[in-house]
DNA sequence: TTTTTTAGGTAATCAAATTTTATGGAGACA
DNA sequence: TGTCTCCATAAAATTTGATTACCTAAAAAA
């Protein structure tokens, strides 16, 4: 481990005098003393047992040994000062890159959006979206991967005291049925109706799956009863499914709202049910907090947020 | 002016918590204490105004600024090394150009043995020579362009007094004759033989033919009855002349070694009259001196001068 | 020339920045 | 739970660097 022979300020008075050719002028444009700077250039050529001017004439002219100084110093103060505008860079948002997490479905119906908005705004930062189960997001929140997440699952007990965890927007799971199915018609369904549908689910590893198990289990009924058709990985698959009359489904209604609109599918009301989780919002506070993730968070995620979430009120 | 928002001291302790992962082990690296480590950190994120290191857990790691910042930091410690290096290559003669100057006669017959040694033991160095006449080869090392230089004439006044002159060597001017010439069987010339002869010489604007005629004179001859048959402006070409039977001339010794030895030529004598010039080394004092410069004067020049130049004694 | 001006070096004093010593708190690990 | 490690903090000490004041030498001007 080397000692430096030189400091920074001491190549950037030799660069002022080189500029200026005067340990004077060099002085002034530094706003410090002459023999500040006389000193700072003793003590470099000391350091480094060269003679850095010739100080006999009317200018102060560089040695070779000062033009091979000279040609080093240069470069590293450049390099110096691209450091720092890429860190002001950083800070005012202008490059750096957000990583942000997402389960399947907010991160295939709610995070497009969301960046877009950001990107809109800032377009120098690059933003991640990582698209994972609640578990791993949790995880990769927790050791800095990634920036800030929505989830809809519940978090690892572990984890659920180590992130902050903010409510963040309610997502109502509907029912959906195929338009033509005979149930379609009825204004309101009793829960003794679900037993008589063939149902088309994610597969039984799925947070969303599991949330719909348990709420529904909640409610009073045996879902053991329930009649799975088939179980499939993707929401967009389900939505064809039932969309083709294969069976029911319980989808985000974020996932719907183009088929709703369309009339493809059709949205029934269960009496005395509503199936509905919490998104959340998780970040890590023992963690540093990017620029971008703390403008994402502040500025972007509100707009999306549900009118009783915290984010509204900051 | 921008002020600069980071010493190099700092960029080395970051770099050192990065790679040893933890603010302790990069402090007993360095050799100061923890805190001190800990107090330049902060210091840095202060004036950046970034986060550069989760301090969070067991190791101490990197945030995105601190990455980012950590690149431009590698890149300019590279830099200083290097710098330091070529610094410390130029100390120890394995860089840096030495330039030296000198007349026709030594420059060419003398200077290429001293360079040859010179770049035997130093042969990093790069050496330049340059032949000018004595004024302006004064001039240039007045003026910081030549390092050091050999002449054989006389400087002008005013340089006589700014530079450096050391009595180097005698450089005896020969009278030399066509090997058949018929005095050349006379062992012992006179004077008035020198009458007798058709010279061949240097141009009169030389330093050479300068000194030869001034020598000439003070010993009493009447340098206007001696009969010059041609001026050529090349010891070669005199050499040449001379060696055809066309005249004699006075010659540097050092540049008819090879002749004298093969015999193509011929040396004479003359009673009462040896024509000696010194040949000087000049060096300007109040300029930098290289360290190529000084090892030249200290181990090269000695060599070659003659037994009473003061070069001798060093 | 002689005087004036300007650039740069030196020395003593002083202020500021760094380091160290000493100490405390938080998380990791047995 | 206790211990250990790591980092943060505070006060004291040291070092570093800057300023003021003064001096010298060389160039420019009178």
């Amino acid at each position: 481990m080397p000692e430096l022979p030189f400091t920074l300020d001491q190549l950037r008075i030799l660069k002022a005098i080189a500029v200026e050719g005067s340990f004077k002028k060099a002085a002034d444009l530094l706003y410090v003393t002459q023999p500040a700077v006389s000193l700072q250039i003793q003590n470099l050529e000391k350091q480094l047992e060269i003679t850095i001017f010739d100080r006999g004439g009317r200018k102060a002219l560089l040695t070779e040994a000062g033009r091979l100084l000279l040609e080093y110093c240069e470069r590293i103060l450049n390099q110096c000062d691209e450091a720092c505008k890429a860190i002001e860079d950083l800070n005012s948002l202008k490059g750096g890159t957000l990583v942000i997490g997402a389960s399947q479905t907010t991160g295939t119906y709610l995070m497009p959006r969301m960046i877009g908005l950001f990107r809109q705004k800032y377009p120098e930062v690059s933003v991640q979206l990582q698209v994972h189960s609640t578990r791993r997001t949790g995880w990769s929140v927790a050791n800095g991967q990634i920036d800030l997440a929505i989830i809809g699952g519940q978090l690892p007990g572990d984890l659920e005291n180590l992130l902050q965890v903010i409510p963040y927007a309610t997502d109502e799971l509907a029912l959906v049925l195929p338009s033509k199915h005979s149930l379609s018609n009825k204004k309101e369904l009793l829960k003794e109706d679900l037993y008589k549908l063939n149902f088309v689910t994610l597969d039984s590893q799925s947070t969303t799956r599991k949330v719909v198990d348990k709420l529904l289990q909640d409610s009073g009924l045996e879902i053991q009863r329930l009649k799975i058709e088939m179980e499939l990985n993707s929401l967009e698959a389900i939505k064809n499914a039932v969309q083709s009359g294969l069976g029911a489904s319980f989808l985000p209604v974020v996932s719907i709202e183009r088929e709703l609109a369309a009339g493809t599918i059709h949205k029934a009301f269960i009496a005395d049910l509503e199936v509905k989780r919490e998104l959340k919002l998780i970040t890590n506070p023992s963690r540093y907090t990017s620029r971008a993730s703390e403008v994402f968070k502040k500025n972007i995620l509100p707009q999306f947020a549900s009118l009783d979430s915290p984010l509204r009120k900051i």
